[in-house]
DNA sequence: CAGCTTAATGTAACCGGTTACATTTCATGA
DNA sequence: TCATGAAATGTAACCGGTTACATTAAGCTG
């Protein structure tokens, strides 16, 4: 393997006046500079980051831990973290947890054991157990946060948002709206039902539990839980989804039933995925900026890398929008 | 920052005794080794692992490039690349390269220089450039695979599964056929073009140049495609679409001219992404076991890393199944 | 209990860069 | 010519583990 003994051997100059020729060719003379080049280039020399790291003990390498690589939202956010990632010199090591806090805490370790400068998590959830070390690494949560997060965050108003869609379908003249939840223990589902609950009182209306259905945000389960809904005595007029991919599978279900959407039921969304706008009826959903999620976590985590203390307890609330396609309509 | 050190005079053994009671407990005596456990215990020590990489000079790193992320197909990829890798201990250096030749040579990079073991690359491009040293570095081509690969692929054959779709159509009485190509320069969109005109071919047809319309793959795309086959004098009475993703963006079109889809115009897919068999009508496509693309890649890769030099020169062909589901009837 | 084997532990070199500090070279001015 | 200082280059410690080899302690045999 080449190193740069090798090459200083090569050139017949010292190890140190090879690093600088590379690190800091100004402070090397141009005759030596031009030799060392040249050696380089027939060694075909690449420094060993490796050894470059553990001197700086930097790797410039960060972990993300995402629920589910296959869920449309998730892959834009990755999409902002990995640009923002590279455009300020790091890397980023992908974990695809689906949600298992072994495998999360096993690439939190990447982090304590250095392999990692730091980490973003997508799901409300801490990873870092007491075996970590007493000082807390470098992280951000962001999407799916923690209540009582022990970091930076980045989220939306899911309950505000959530009673935004609601509202539309109240304006709309829905009264018997159906709900179909994402996984139950997610403070995202329970900030999205809440805000849910708000319209609905606001409107002076009770919440009736037994429209609301579980869900696990993939479009099998939005197909099964709107079969669920279509079998009541009294069906729903309406039905708010808690992600796009739990929408489109209610959609096909309820058109399987041989009903219309939205002329028999309305159906809405949430994230604004492509498909929202080519799927048949185009969807209506709450719009959030994505790739912003994952460009807003990168600059947070590396403020606190960089020691940039005045980051350590922020939380920026990311902007929605209400898009209003084809799949509502007014109440029959 | 607790090293060894610390640990080892805390225990009041020496260096060795510390890493040895980590790494192979059964060579120390039981009474030293409660001793160094409850120093490490104490000290909250976790190895170092980046002075590990450097000494074992590897890094159980695996870079991915890949050309889109939001593509769903790439999605299971990736989960199936990041699910094989973890089982056998590698993490993953996940790129989004948006085709981007730059940012591929850029993450090759990291290969040359020793912060990854290898690489996985599943677009057709070989990012390694001569200034990566004469040795190749470990690589593995998968999915969208070069004609003449420098290293091991793993590929569908795009070109029986493309005929396979076109004799569906043709069985089922189409004779007009319109296409919906993928970036030109592919050699997956040469060669689904190449086993569509096989199937015209041998079903004595001529194959009409005029009716095949350039896209990127996105929804977008297709849906911009398909209204410039529907403008045609004499338009198609079925589209091929290199991929799922385009055919919901002409499917959309389709409708958004009146017409329905089967009845008036079939529509067929390519990737069986999960949205194929939930938007409506539910779409004809080759599913292809995208997870086992990664699976297979990943298992290729460490053969090469692990110095099973029997692999180096190993193409696997993955299998294909037409699915047929609504989006394709008999022409009328 | 000497003599030998085996188990347990310690010492220090090593991986490949970076960089503080030491040393050499060279130009300049007295 | 020599002293002086700046510029160029060299030497070696260091990062934190691992492990070959050396050393010491313990156990066993006759």
């Amino acid at each position: 393997m080449t190193n740069i003994r090798k090459v200083a051997e090569l050139a017949g100059v010292s190890v140190a006046t090879v690093s600088r020729t590379l690190k800091t060719p100004a402070i090397v003379s141009p005759g030596t500079r031009d030799r060392v080049l040249a050696a380089v280039e027939q060694a075909g020399y690449r420094p060993n980051l490796m050894a470059v790291q553990f001197r700086s003990q930097r790797t410039r390498n960060l972990v993300v831990l995402v629920p589910t690589i296959a869920n449309t939202f998730f892959a834009r956010v990755i999409g902002g973290i990995q640009e923002a990632a590279q455009r300020r010199g790091y890397g980023i090591l992908l974990c695809n947890t689906l949600g298992d806090e072994r495998t999360e805490q096993a690439y939190a370790g990447l982090v304590s054991t250095r392999q990692a400068d730091g980490l973003i998590q997508l799901r409300a959830y801490d990873p870092f157990t007491a075996s970590d070390g007493k000082a807390r690494p470098p992280m951000v949560n962001a999407c799916e946060v923690l209540d009582k997060s022990p970091c930076p965050t980045v989220k939306l108003d899911n309950r505000a948002a959530a009673r935004v869609v609601t509202e539309h379908l109240l304006t709309l003249g829905h009264r018997r709206i159906g709900m179909i939840k994402g996984p139950l223990n997610s403070p995202l589902t329970r900030d999205r039902l809440l805000g849910f609950q708000d319209a609905l009182a606001t409107a002076g209306l009770m919440s009736d539990e037994s429209l609301w259905c579980p869900g696990d945000f993939t479009p099998p389960s939005g197909h099964r839980a709107a079969g669920d809904l279509l079998s009541r005595a009294d069906p729903p007029t309406a039905i708010f989804c808690e992600n796009d991919e739990m929408a489109m599978g209610a959609m096909r279900r309820i058109k399987e039933a041989g009903l219309r959407v939205p002329e028999d039921i309305s159906v809405a969304g949430f994230d604004d995925i492509a498909f929202a706008s080519f799927c048949d009826p185009s969807l209506t959903t709450i719009a959030q900026p994505a790739e912003n999620f994952g460009r807003e976590a990168v600059s947070l985590l590396l403020d606190i890398i960089d020691g940039r203390d005045d980051a350590a307890d922020e939380h920026r609330i990311m902007p929605f929008e209400l898009v209003v396609r084809e799949s509502t309509g007014p109440a029959v």
